[in-house]
DNA sequence: AAAAGCCCCTGGATGC
DNA sequence: TGCATCCAGGGGCTTT
């Protein structure tokens, strides 16, 4: 579910709130990806510094130690002082003297990991290999195009794949490509410095944009006030098989990139 | 090193 | 109405 933009709203909706609050308890619910790795007990006491983002993981600094968390495909969170009894799909809940933050989580791809360092192995392991933040002056084109260079594969799936930039997925791939004017299956490698330009601009536009209006909803996201996004309204190409192009009125077309689906515009992404 | 497939899990939509 | 099949916003891991 949740790309940059919908991690990035949650961090924002509960941040401010959940900064300087003392971890009162943790409780658990069905497993999720993977182990909290701690006792949970022993996070008691502790205070919550503050909520960072690393491309889709949010990290909780604790005073000692910190929290990773990832929303997976259908994870969301809820921060609030009065939270009522867990449901079905609350998997974890982190009880603070400011309020309950909670995560929702049907599908349990989601993950929240205690590391005792940002540089603990297990940090390491997760955080490690990814790419630049898109939304930073680290989004710096000579590595982009040199990346995209060094790569045969097609420019949606190293999008995805996250080591080049992060937090692009399946929904913001479709529409930077689409912006930049370039067809997903174009194999990396094969695009023009100028080209690499735009399409780093389309991406930190359409992140920054869908940021803006709270992220996306397809199904079930809300950010951490249980509010929904509104930015798939103005998606140009995704989940619009068939509909018209917004720019020129050729019918969207549909395909299938490892199993994901992929939109474009046939015309205004020629190559 | 990079690419392709597999897999984790549940629920909603669709089709017979 | 019931049941099977397919699809969904991610990404780590294993195999080529």
């Amino acid at each position: 579910m949740p790309e940059l933009p919908e991690v990035e709203v949650t961090r924002l909706s509960f941040a401010d709130r959940i900064a300087g609050a003392r971890i009162e308890a943790v409780r658990l619910g069905k497993p999720l990806r993977w182990p909290l790795g701690c006792d949970p007990g022993t996070l008691a006491g502790r205070t919550v510094r503050g909520v960072r983002r690393r491309g889709k993981y949010l990290l909780l600094d604790l005073d000692r130690g910190l929290l990773l968390l990832h929303l997976g495909m259908s994870g969301s969170l809820r921060f609030d002082g009065w939270m009522p009894e867990a449901a079905v799909h609350d998997h974890f809940d982190l009880v603070t003297s400011r309020g309950v933050l909670r995560l929702n989580d049907p599908r349990r791809f989601g993950a929240v990991v205690y590391c005792e360092a940002e540089d603990s192995p297990q940090a390491v392991k997760l955080l490690g290999g990814l790419g630049v933040e898109p939304l930073t002056g680290d989004f710096d084109l000579d590595a982009f195009h040199a990346g995209l260079r060094r790569r045969k594969a097609p420019v949606k799936q190293v999008l995805l794949s996250g080591d080049l930039v992060v937090g692009v997925g399946n929904i913001y791939a479709s529409e930077a490509l689409f912006l930049a004017g370039i067809r997903p299956t174009l194999a990396a490698h094969r695009i023009s410095r100028p080209r690499a330009a735009r399409l780093r601009d389309a991406i930190r536009d359409v992140l920054a944009r869908a940021v803006a209006k709270g992220g996306s909803t397809l199904r079930d996201f809300s950010n951490a006030h249980g509010e929904s996004g509104y930015f798939q309204l103005e998606a140009m190409v995704y989940d619009r098989a068939g509909e018209p192009c917004r720019v020129c009125g050729s019918p969207i077309r549909a395909i299938r990139q490892g199993a994901r689906a992929t939109y474009f515009c046939p015309v205004c992404q020629k190559s």
